[in-house]
DNA sequence: CTTGACTCTCAAGTCGCTTGAGAGTGTACA
DNA sequence: TGTACACTCTCAAGCGACTTGAGAGTCAAG
């Protein structure tokens, strides 16, 4: 028989855990005095206090341990436990060696400017969007801004609103300064539209964007002159954190456009990993 | 001026997680309503939440950010962070991966025995401990109990009191059934205590035993008869899991021995890991 | 009979949110 | 103008596997 602290000793585990164990039922002791409450312990449950220890370095909770333990389940269960176990820590791994990799860059960049860059590249997934859209060569970049009045205005008159900011997408494989294939797209409800013909050869066309599940993201706080500095950003992150873009970027326009204030776009580049 | 569940679908970011940022001074909203209580965000707010998910991306905890990013640290302090986030995520990844070597084991072990193994091995470090012992050359292993009742008398009679169960170790390079070199040892109080004679030429010696940073523990609860199949236990679980003994292996006689019940035995292999 | 080491129970804290209850607010439509 | 309904608010509790601490009781030695 021996007291909490020296079945403590024995087995290595704090008492804390040991009083824990017991309140959940996974390890009640062998004896508990009635009028003192003191917890006595055999020797005898030591294997029982090994098990649990190795289940749970395998990573399962306390409750599923209990279950083996108490209840006793087929090994087919055990082993399908073990299997969701197993892709759990498979991911895990996979995701703890990815953040190093980003601590190992973003450690690198601080030594080589200096300071803590601040502007910050993020990568999410984006689902696919219901849009009404309109795709056109342009001469200049600003005429990005022509189109989206143009639409947005056609949809006013249609009484159709939009869900959320409008989108530019450039679809040029290469930079263009000039001559651009540029759609604009404002997200809209998922209802049935039609396509909208805005002169004799334009069209709004009803399209679906796709969804992408891996893209790289950055906010561009200020006036569109200053852009091209927040692409060499997101090009300089992709480049040191090997990334290849998979295709046509995009503008969100966070901001509507008010004289007073700079507006706030959104850099959006659908991406994968190289050697991925 | 977005209402927070605008702002939310902005940013991605669910809209509990941006009332708790709000709380906790990580992320206050531009304006906040006096009378109602409504957040009313800004999208120029988004750069410093993207720098926000960027740093929580790295690892580093909420208020390392809000400490980051309100007071201004010096790069040489982030350099710091990140690189103590480093090691961490390191340990992680050599953990988890440990892991799952040892679930894969443990899958492969149901699939030939058809059942889950009820006697489980044990990974952990052992602490340097004050003992003293007696080393002899015995004909024969059950000469082990006269050895210890030897010490035992003797450390009575000199009113010494144990703290911790007895150990035996056996110092042979292989295993022999007979004449083998055996040190039995009795964990004391570290207090200044010199070596015991026992007659002519035999001492009762006080020494340390040297600490293990990794030893593979098993329990036997059983007689001693039966032990040699839990030597062949974690012996096969040393060979399964890549692990391979570096020292005099150990028995720690967790019962005192009774008539009644069988003893429990701890047995206790410093190994290392192979291609380690 | 005291001292000091040990034990007990119960509550709260850890982290980064999420969930839910209960109440108030904003806006579109009949 | 009423009303539905989506949205927002605050505050409290919950997650998991314990740990920490307060306050009270117990045990063994001297």
């Amino acid at each position: 028989m021996f007291k909490i602290g020296e079945f403590s000793k024995l087995c290595r585990v704090p008492v804390s855990a040991l009083r824990y164990y017991a309140n959940i039922g996974l390890l009640e002791p062998a004896h508990t005095d009635k009028f003192t409450g003191y917890r006595y312990y055999l020797a005898t449950q030591l294997p029982r206090l090994n098990r649990i220890l190795a289940l749970k370095d395998l990573g399962l909770s306390l409750e599923q341990i209990i279950k083996i333990l108490n209840e006793n389940i087929s090994p087919d269960e055990i082993r399908g436990m073990l299997r969701i176990r197993q892709a759990e820590i498979q991911q895990i791994v996979d995701e703890e060696q990815a953040r190093l990799a980003r601590v190992a860059t973003r450690l690198l960049q601080i030594q080589q400017e200096g300071k803590m860059p601040t502007q910050e590249v993020v990568l999410k997934a984006i689902e696919s969007q219901h849009v009404i859209s309109l795709r056109q060569i342009i001469a200049t970049p600003d005429m990005v801004g022509a189109m989206l009045t143009e639409a947005f205005m056609t949809l006013g008159m249609k009484g159709i609103q939009p869900v959320a900011p409008p989108i530019a997408i450039f679809h040029d494989q290469e930079f263009k300064p000039a001559d651009m294939d540029v759609e604009v797209a404002i997200p809209v409800d998922g209802g049935g539209q039609g396509d909208i013909a805005l002169d004799g050869e334009r069209w709004l066309r009803v399209r679906q964007l796709p969804a992408h599940p891996l893209v790289a993201s950055i906010i561009h706080a200020g006036h569109f002159e200053t852009i091209e500095q927040t692409y060499a950003v997101i090009g300089t992150w992709l480049a040191q954190n090997g990334y290849r873009p998979t295709g046509a970027s995009y503008e969100v326009y966070l901001t509507a456009p008010e004289a007073d204030t700079p507006p706030v776009t959104e850099i959006i580049f659908p991406i994968e990993k190289i050697n991925g």
